[in-house]
DNA sequence: GTCTATAGAAGGATAGAC
DNA sequence: GTCTATCCTTCTATAGAC
C-alpha cells in the first residue's frame, strides 16, 4: 500500500515549474525591475534553495524562463488567433477587438506580456535581450507562415507580420497609458487595411472582382 | 564692482532645471526603476536637500517633470519633422529613416523616451501615468493637425495619428530587442502606405490623375 | 532538494546644521 | 537653498543545517 499511489489526484507542479509561473505573473505586474525574488518565492511558493538550485543564474536565468514561457503562449494564441483558411483581414480584426476586450477587462494591464520587460533589459542583459528576441520572432514566424499561406509572397509576408506586430504592441502601449481602447480600435483598422492592400496586390489565382 | 556682473560668462543652470535634465539622461539608460535617486544627484549633481527642496513628492514627483520634459523635446521633434506645405509621404518615410538613424547610432538607446517609463508607471503611478499621456497626445495633436492641413479628414487625420503612433513605437520595441532597422523600415513603409492610401481616399480639391 | 538566517549592497526618504 | 549624515527598507545572493 505504502509504494502505491492509491487516489492519484491532481499532480502537484514541480517547484521548477512553479517558480517560472510565479515569475510570469509577477513580471505581469511588476516588470523585471519592480519585481523582488521574495515575492516571486512567495507566491511560487518556493524556498531560496530550490530558486538558487534550479537556476543557478539566479533573477536573471528564472526571468530567461519567464520570457521564453510568456513567449511560447503567446505564440500560440496568435497561432490560434489565424487558423488556416481564415479570412486573415477578419482575423486581424477580431485578433486587435479581442486584445482590446482582455486589456480592457484586466484593468489595463494584459497587454504584450514581453514588451515592459523587454524594454527593460535589452539594454542591460544580452541573455533576456535574446530570450524577448526569439519570442517575438516566433510570433513573426506564425504571421508569416499564415500569410503566406493565403498566398502573399514571402517578403511581403515579413513585412507585413512585423507591421502588424508594430501595429498591436504601440497600440498596446497607448491604450494602457490612455486606458482606452481607441488605439487598439484605429490600429485594428490600419493592420486590416494593411493586410488588404497585401492580398489585393498577390499574384492572382482566380482574380478578385472589379 | 561687487554687484555687477563682470564678464557674465555662461549663466549657471538653475539646480532645478540640473535635477530634471539628469532625471531624463538617467530614465533614458535605466528607466524608473532602474534609476536610483543617488545616481540622480551625481549626474545633477546635487544635493539630498535641493532634491526634496524642489520636488517635495521626491522621485515620483521629479519623474513627471522628467516625462513632461522630455514629451516637449519629441513634440518638438515631430513638429520639425512634419512641416506645413511638405508632403506627407515623403515625411513620413523621413521620420522613420531618421528614427533608424538615431536608433542605429546610439547603440540601440534612443528609441521612444518614454515608452519604458510610462510601460513601467502606467499601472502603479497615476501622475506618471497621467504625465504620459499628455506627452502622448501631444504628439499625436501636431500629427493630427499637420494630416489635416493637407486634406485629411478630421477624423482621418486623428486615426491616421494614432496609427503612425502605433507603428513607430512598435518599431522602437522591436528593434531594440533585435538591435537591427528592419523595425523601423518596415514600419516606415506601412505607415507611408497608411497616408497615401488616406490621401488618396480625401476630399478632392482638384483631384489626382486617373 | 528544501529550508532558514544573514550577509552586503542599494533603494528612497528624512533630520538638522549651515 | 544647500549640504551631510543617517534611518529604515528592500534588494540579490550565499552559507550551511537538514
Amino acid at each position: 500500500m505504502s509504494r502505491v499511489k492509491s487516489e492519484p489526484g491532481p499532480v502537484p507542479r514541480p517547484t521548477r515549474d512553479r517558480l517560472i509561473t510565479a515569475t510570469v505573473e509577477q513580471f505581469r505586474l511588476g516588470g523585471y525591475h519592480g519585481t523582488g525574488i521574495k515575492s516571486i518565492l512567495t507566491a511560487a511558493p518556493a524556498p531560496y534553495g530550490s530558486l538558487y538550485h534550479f537556476f543557478p543564474g539566479g533573477k536573471e536565468e528564472l526571468a530567461a524562463a519567464a520570457i521564453h514561457t510568456s513567449g511560447q503562449a503567446y505564440r500560440d494564441l496568435v497561432d490560434l488567433s489565424f487558423p488556416p483558411g481564415a479570412d486573415p483581414v477578419e482575423a486581424t480584426r477580431s485578433f486587435f477587438d479581442g486584445a482590446a476586450e482582455v486589456l480592457a477587462g484586466t484593468d489595463w494591464i494584459d497587454g504584450c506580456p514581453l514588451a515592459r520587460v523587454a524594454l527593460e533589459t535589452a539594454q542591460d542583459s544580452e541573455p533576456l535581450r535574446q530570450a524577448a528576441l526569439e519570442a517575438f520572432e516566433s510570433w513573426l514566424d506564425v504571421l508569416t507562415v499564415r500569410l503566406d499561406e493565403v498566398g502573399v509572397s514571402a517578403e511581403s509576408a515579413r513585412v507585413l507580420a512585423v507591421q502588424l506586430f508594430c501595429l498591436i504592441e504601440g497600440a498596446f502601449l497607448l491604450a494602457r497609458v490612455a486606458r482606452d481602447r481607441e488605439a487598439l480600435s484605429d490600429a485594428g483598422d490600419g493592420a486590416a487595411e494593411l493586410v488588404a492592400a497585401a492580398l489585393a496586390a498577390r499574384p492572382k489565382k482566380i482574380s478578385s472582382s472589379i
